[in-house]
DNA sequence: CCAAAATTATACCGACCGGTCTATTTTACA
DNA sequence: TGTAAAATAGACCGGTCGGTATAATTTTGG
């Protein structure tokens, strides 16, 4: 039974990179099942399809999210706002990571399937924004806490965690098509200060 | 000699609107021959391949871009900072009549092609971003004039620039993840109040 | 230890990919 | 009108795609 769930666990952390650093169109089956050095037998004994995998994917990916990048940025004990520049720091740290390992900013894993996928997949364009609007919560109750405590005028939570939460997709599309990380340092203090009244 | 010019023409517009509402991966060559109704020889007559074709079909956005929504944002007659709500205006009627269209809010051309093709081919890449900086450059000029009238105080105004590229870019590909146009109008006005020093 | 279930291996499928090739038709121009 | 060039048509190529079928192997629990 340890081998079924390390088999599993092992496929989609293959996929998990390789669906980051290239693309969801561009990574086939054979070159998963190449890498994670596992037959095709295997692959359609955990995931019934591709599809399937990239869900479990984004899936995992959120959850990895929220335990590192996002528990560190959001954590209560940083004032409200400085948690917005602890989470560009972040950002920054780990597509700068990300840059030197694989030579290309891949740039976020959500925004990157959104964006190929919204048109052709209903099914993963809707878990992909699902990710993205968990993102934005955060944004959402930092802003809150923000407000609640007089750091910031009141102003519209939801659209101003959208616009954060725009920004910061957006940050990370046009750092990858330049491939440089060090647009998102320069331009991510920016972030506290977009607001939506 | 009509015909030619002609054929290649219709080649291009057939595959600006494919890619567009569908993406560059999913739409084969075989599919553009078909709706352009042209055969293979054809296509390989006035191009030398897919790739060819894209970066035509980037040019090719970008002027026609230039002349229409552009050319209407970043009067000269308009007031330097109201041109940047004009142009998310219009940004919105653009994205809203595609996807009343298609079904699907296709988001910037330049920002897919650059999200998609990254990190698999280096001359897309580089082409996409040369049209999204050639976008940049308008909001640098308007945020020049701003700057030089009095109207906002001075900024760093090439990452202000880059700022604004990226929210632009951001709400695009955020309205697209939710397939809903009315996220750019929402969230477009917060476009100018964006600033890096 | 044995049978049932879980897992793995791989040959195979039709569809499609970007691109080539050759032959034919159309056009331009002297 | 003759001829060379431009344009078109479409069969064809090797390769890859996601997915299936079948059988062998391994693991599990009684």
């Amino acid at each position: 039974m340890i081998q079924k769930i390390d088999t599993r666990q092992h496929i989609l952390d293959t996929a998990s990179v390789l669906f980051h650093t290239q693309s969801y169109a561009h990574v086939g089956i054979a070159m998963i099942c190449d890498r994670a050095d596992v037959s095709k037998g295997s692959f359609f004994h955990f995931f019934q399809s591709k599809r399937d995998l990239a869900l479990a994917v984004m899936d995992q990916f959120r959850e990895r999210i929220n335990e590192s990048l996002i528990a560190k940025a959001f954590s209560p004990a940083l004032p409200p706002m400085e948690r917005l520049d602890r989470f560009v720091q972040e950002l920054y740290a780990f597509q700068k990571a990300q840059s030197d390992e694989f030579g290309h900013l891949p740039g976020c894993p959500f925004g990157n399937l959104a964006m190929e996928q919204a048109t052709q997949d209903e099914v993963l364009r809707l878990k992909a924004d699902g990710c993205l609007r968990s993102l934005a919560k955060h944004f959402q109750s930092a802003i809150s806490d923000a407000v609640q405590s007089g750091t910031i005028p009141p102003v519209d939570e939801e659209a101003t965690a959208d616009a954060m939460l725009s920004y910061v997709e957006g940050i990370q599309l046009v750092a990858k098509a330049r491939n440089d990380p060090e647009l998102i340092r320069r331009l991510g203090p920016a972030l506290k200060s977009i607001r939506v009244s």
